[in-house]
DNA sequence: CTGTAAATGAAAATGATTTTCATTAAGAGA
DNA sequence: TCTCTTAATGAAAATCATTTTCATTTACAG
């Protein structure tokens, strides 16, 4: 993962990119203009193929590079589901207003969102993240909870 | 991920490979006894390696296959901490004595166990879990819970 | 306007995981 | 115990997401 310093700072993009020492170039606005703009959860491909009409030059090596900055930056979160390819859905904060979590199936990979629960969670969450950065000494940035499972269809399947 | 039917319930793992219609092999024994027996977080390399000098017709294809019928029946968890190839830890249960969750360094990937606050968190899940399971209709066999940042050393380094 | 280092695309490389396929062996039933 | 069916296996090849290489372009500081 590529990291300049801890550039974690507040304010919009133009200024976190130039803050920290990146460029600001068409790729990274298209990228970054996607994924604001998309919920789910995109894979590089997906967000490869929705730029690609509107900016054909933009390549998909790029796509992953400008990922690679944004998740260090922390202004997109990489996911795992299980299904072999990484996931990226754009960081709103922990504590922003859409931080959800999630509820994956293990069998067709369909993942939902939830928010139901989030405010008892991030409390607890909070404390715990506070504890543990106290007793093991990390600083801790994010934190990442997913519920597996199977939904309705696959396990009426059985 | 191999499953055949929901093959969850108790007993130890002669029984329940027969009650799920698995054969019972060498080499299944074999990763089996590894997984139970080290302390970690195992790539499907790590444990090829542990068991070749052992098990010297035990081929990483057949490590590959029965990691996942051994995550289809819940008794091995898979993991991803980001490094790009999945670690398999031997499952206790959730309320097993030695559940844990993860503190990942997003630096060098270092992970830490930590049970600290396992049992408030636990509590707090078991209430989501029932919560989400009714309102998503979401039959939930397990969580993950990580927290992701930078470890002591890797913070020193700026 | 210019120089320099960062960013890029295309193609090749990488590397974990999966598939194929011919062979072996578990274990149910005789 | 012997036989037969089918699951399990190893080796090699295939897959496929992601990364690297390298020559070229471009952002933007001065």
């Amino acid at each position: 993962m590529l990291t300049r310093g801890t550039c974690r700072g507040e304010g919009w993009w133009h200024g976190k990119f130039r803050g920290c020492g990146y460029r600001l170039t068409l790729g990274r606005e298209a990228i970054l203009d996607i994924l604001s703009k998309s919920e789910g959860h995109l894979s590089a491909e997906d967000i490869y193929m929705k730029i690609h009409p509107k900016y054909p030059n933009v390549g998909l090596t790029t796509v992953y590079r400008t990922l690679d900055v944004l998740s260090g930056l922390g202004m997109v979160y990489k996911l795992d589901f299980g299904d072999g390819r990484s996931r990226y859905e754009f960081a709103e904060g922990p504590k922003g207003a859409h931080h959800h979590h999630h509820l994956v199936c293990t069998q067709c990979n369909k993942v939902i969102d939830y928010t139901d629960f989030i405010d008892d969670e991030v409390e607890l969450l909070n404390q715990t993240e506070k504890g543990l950065g106290q007793k093991y000494k990390f600083k801790i940035t994010n934190h990442l909870i997913q519920f597996y499972g199977l939904c309705e269809e696959c396990s009426g399947k059985k």
